[in-house]
DNA sequence: CTCACTCCCGTAAACGTTTACGGGAGTCGC
DNA sequence: GCGACTCCCGTAAACGTTTACGGGAGTGAG
């Protein structure tokens, strides 16, 4: 814990001046002999330079922070997983901030970005991009990256999943199964991908020409427990031949409360999840899912973080990535 | 992406010296009107204080690091999420790092606390706590807490899991299942969970006055399709009545093979996993699983590293973490 | 010998804070 | 009317770097 070596320390036991430290340390052109006393003095001493010093001076702090709502979310865990990498191959240190999906802790993380802690932020806002984070978005003193969608003509890049497509996927995927009662668990729908899951389900319908039935559709939390509540009110009410859930989550809730009601998966009741995570290949029968491709997502905003703090006053960029759907026994019942 | 103000731009402004302005913001006492004067100020220009520069006087970053192998990991995932909101709560930020289980990624980790970047470190290295650390973490220029072992004397405090208490709370729930041929799906030896595994299941098979059989026990990886590989080298010259399986990803992998094989569980083979993660309760049957307190593990290391922040000086101190076994169908049979 | 030029390197300023120190103005008591 | 004391506040140094600037020493040409 002692006070480590500076380059003060380093030119007094090399007997040079700190600057002649600092651009040997840097590389710049001095006289050999310059550079071995130098190096000798900074190995002795055990010398790592001190990177406040450096960001205070070079107005860089190496550092990139991703703020979302929850780590313990599958999703959010395949981002840091593809995110992480891209920064560390770049010199950059992850900073991670979970919000619990609370406005005022994001905006909180915006305003804060004035500290210059960190060089950038990745951010997904779970409750979508408000009025509120607007300002804070378009004067931010650093580059922001959003996962999630963003209004027209917001000023930042943009990552953004086609949960539309995704569900529209699915949907077919039932559809051309013969399912006709295709049920909808969703999650809140203030939240961006409740409310998107909520239009896509109706749009896609329609374009399968089957008829809208609000029996078949409730709306509980992105988690098992909520999801099994769900499950239980919906089938209080109507006989779904099909499910499609939010997320893997309720999905796996629902497959509880089918099982307890003895209905067979896929036979009476087909069962479709979203997210595509681990757990829907841990489940049995294992869940089929729609990718919304959340590492593909994490990996292509930590590209356009980096890309924007390399080069900087290019056009704000969206990229939208496709769903993929990943299918398996809860649909087509082999395992 | 402005140059924000800086307490010169709000001295100016004010019509005052930057000392009072700092005097000021940190609320130290202050002619009333100096102190509206500068509030004014500081609030039309928008200032937020720089972290850096503050950093740089003050010797504190608010930063603190945690090291882990693999954030995909729901043992470190569960860790990560109990560390966040202790650390917060305390008004420091997290970093995360990635080290893929690499000694070198961690010896670096250590050598770069140097650069003063965080005010402490939470490591959990994966192949423990080899000779080449100890350097290193005597002489850390930051507090360090590990999670898991360290050499006896060593002066870092130490969250550790026990894994001997785990692996018996295991072997006597079957044995008290009325199992006797009882085998091992171990990860990596050379890896701290694996060799304690592996020695505690051997303690525990004596105190039971059961015989050890090498032929039930095989060695593969922490990963379901490695623990897949493992149960079929295993089945092949053997016959379990049942199987403790390092983690809970090992476990699913052995499901996948004991379906396969027309095996049932918990009827002909029991299975036991490790780690009690999402995943055990994801899976069908609903898995049996030693709980080693990943989530406690991480709050307390991040409470002995906030304690050792703030005061600095006590003894080292070594925290163990009690075991827990949930149990579920693939011993008991009803789901 | 002097001038021009090159090559190194040291001095000092700067990044944005915090804080020790001392000075000026005001009050009070004698 | 002056010393002692208090209350504010400004000047300047410091944290550990990087870097602009300029000076000294050496070389070569004229």
């Amino acid at each position: 814990m002692a006070q480590g070596p500076t380059i003060t320390t380093i030119a007094a036991r090399a007997g040079v001046s700190i600057a002649s430290v600092s651009r040997v340390l840097n590389g710049l052109p001095t006289r050999e002999e310059t550079v071995r006393k130098v190096m000798a003095a900074a190995d002795e001493l055990g010398y790592v330079p001190n990177a406040v010093a450096r960001s205070l001076k070079s107005n860089r702090t190496y550092q990139v922070a991703f703020a979302m709502a929850d780590i313990g979310n599958p999703t959010y865990v395949a981002m840091v997983r593809e995110i992480q990498p891209v920064l560390k191959a770049a010199g950059y240190r992850l900073v991670l901030h979970s919000t619990d999906g609370d406005v005022d802790d994001e905006l909180d993380v915006l305003r804060r970005l004035g500290e210059r802690y960190v060089d950038g932020l990745i951010i997904s806002p779970l409750r979508g991009v408000a009025q509120r984070h607007l300002d804070l978005l378009t004067s931010a003193p650093a580059p922001v990256v959003v996962i999630g969608s963003v209004p027209e003509g917001t000023p930042v890049d943009n990552v953004r999943a086609d949960s539309r497509a995704g569900v529209r996927l699915a949907l077919e995927h039932l559809h051309g199964l013969g399912r006709r009662r295709i049920g909808l668990l969703n999650g809140p729908l203030d939240t961006v991908p409740g409310a998107a899951r909520a239009t896509a389900y109706t749009d896609a319908l329609a374009s399968l020409g089957l008829p809208y039935d609000p029996n078949l559709v409730e709306v509980g939390d992105f988690y098992r427990a909520e999801g099994a509540l769900a499950a239980r009110r919906l089938l209080e009410r109507a006989r779904p031949d099909a499910l499609l859930c939010a997320n893997d989550l309720i999905a796996l809730g629902a497959l509880d409360v089918l099982r307890e009601e003895r209905l067979r998966v896929p036979e009476d009741v087909a069962l479709v999840g979203m997210d595509d995570t681990e757990l829907a290949t841990a489940a049995w029968p294992t869940l089929t899912s729609v990718g919304l491709g959340s590492a593909e997502r994490g990996r292509r905003a930590a590209e356009l973080l980096l890309d924007r703090l390399n080069d900087g006053a290019a056009a704000p960029r969206i990229v939208t990535v496709e769903p993929t759907l990943a299918v398996r026994a809860s649909t087509e019942g082999a395992p």
